[in-house]
DNA sequence: GTTGGAAGAATAATCGATATTTCTGCGAAG
DNA sequence: CTTCGCAGAAATATCGATTATTCTTCCAAC
């Protein structure tokens, strides 16, 4: 298969494929604030397509913990909490940690080439545009893990740094300052990860989620969400 | 909010959710076979509603690991495979035993209660139909997490539990023989709940999922599935 | 001043029909 | 004998309209 792609290309595919982008990320970035009704009329016109390919997004996005829905009374985004942000940062700590553990365990020359082209891809972005970043920093994540064969736990760990990631966002600019250091921690990550070391890898990484969630907690104690 | 209820009523609620409840119930039980085509119009006449609630169903249903989907070309039940069945397995040990002690950890007394309740049911069922049994043999295992604060993680479990049952319906009744042991492993894994000991229960239960496993993956093995 | 409830508006859910794409089978070319 | 490609058929995806439910407002009764 050779090397993975970059660009992504939202116009292609169909309607439901791109309302259930189009709202992904208007949820993940914010855009669409937590607890907000998601009315289908509004995003129909919103996004130019009809009624069905909406509802399918947001069935698609229910099931990812992303909208909520309530029997006749329709969608509305995930809320937010500090509870949901922690057990988020649990789990997360605990999948990737299995799945980083598998991936080593089958590292390949195309699979070391491949973080090491993500991460690249990364920093190249680091200084242009957020949403761009954003995008490469989860392709970054999951190529790490992507050497595990267990797609249902690879699931679980992109639908959960979606999650994540939300928190990020609706943190916004206070987070920025820390990107530095966050740049020596990748970079580290991906040094253990080459080294085949997984032990190493998987503290590295846990400790770089945890770095950013005691962070991040602490903002959202402070009730600056929502 | 009392004692848990009993019966399921499925005729209740919206056309989309007597869809989903349906199609999953079809697909867990193999009464829709792995791999197969699920054509719209067929459905749609077999469940006696419209099209929009199918496909809303089994977008849902996509994102739990039960349908596939592939662009302009419609869905279909997911694959099974041996290497399938060895995720799950793997998954439900990691994410159930970190639910079980979390659950443990949170006891209360109508916590308690519930279990023993659920247990219950679980036995006056096990002479009975095979669905009922399994509906309150689901309702046992998911008891003994509920007290987890973590309702993704119960998410993930439920979501795992109804993959892995599916291959107890492929394997049919070949499964039968062992329900005797089965019986006294749940009595242990309860009374290890009750009694608050958490590495006790969490042995226990994740004996009693590896015991299943292993006989069920020798079936798988020999290719009696699919 | 508060409560209860009915009429109307807004919205969700569902249906039936259409447009678009894929699948199938058959015949012609190589 | 195989491969290619073109109808015709089948199925998917999408749309626009209808039905059913919930929400809102306002007025009357207490």
């Amino acid at each position: 298969m050779g090397v993975i792609e970059l660009e992504d290309g939202r116009e292609e595919g169909s309607a439901t494929r791109r309302a259930n982008h189009a709202l992904r990320q208007m949820i993940v970035t914010g855009e669409l604030r937590p607890g907000e009704k998601l009315k289908i009329e509004g995003l129909r016109k919103r996004l130019d397509t009809g009624a069905s390919p909406i509802r399918e997004a947001l069935s698609l996005l229910t099931s990812d913990n992303l909208v909520e829905r309530k029997e006749q009374r329709g969608f509305r985004t995930a809320a937010v909490s500090a509870e949901n942000f922690e057990e988020i940062l649990l789990l997360r700590c605990t999948l990737e940690d299995l799945a980083l553990r598998e991936s080593i365990k089958n590292a390949t020359e195309s699979w070391e080439e491949n973080i090491v082209l993500a991460h690249h891809r990364m920093q190249r972005a680091e200084a242009s545009d957020r949403t761009m970043f954003e995008s490469r920093h989860k392709a970054f994540h999951m190529s790490l893990l992507a050497n595990a064969s267990l797609p249902i736990l690879l699931k679980f760990c992109s639908q959960l740094y979606d999650l994540n990631i939300r928190y990020r966002y609706l943190a916004g600019n206070a987070l920025n300052y820390r990107w530095r250091n966050v740049s020596d921690e990748h970079a580290g990550i991906l040094d253990a990860a080459v080294a085949r070391d997984a032990n190493l890898a998987s503290d590295r990484l846990l400790n770089h989620y945890r770095m950013t969630g005691a962070f991040l907690s602490g903002l959202i104690g402070n009730g600056n969400l929502s």
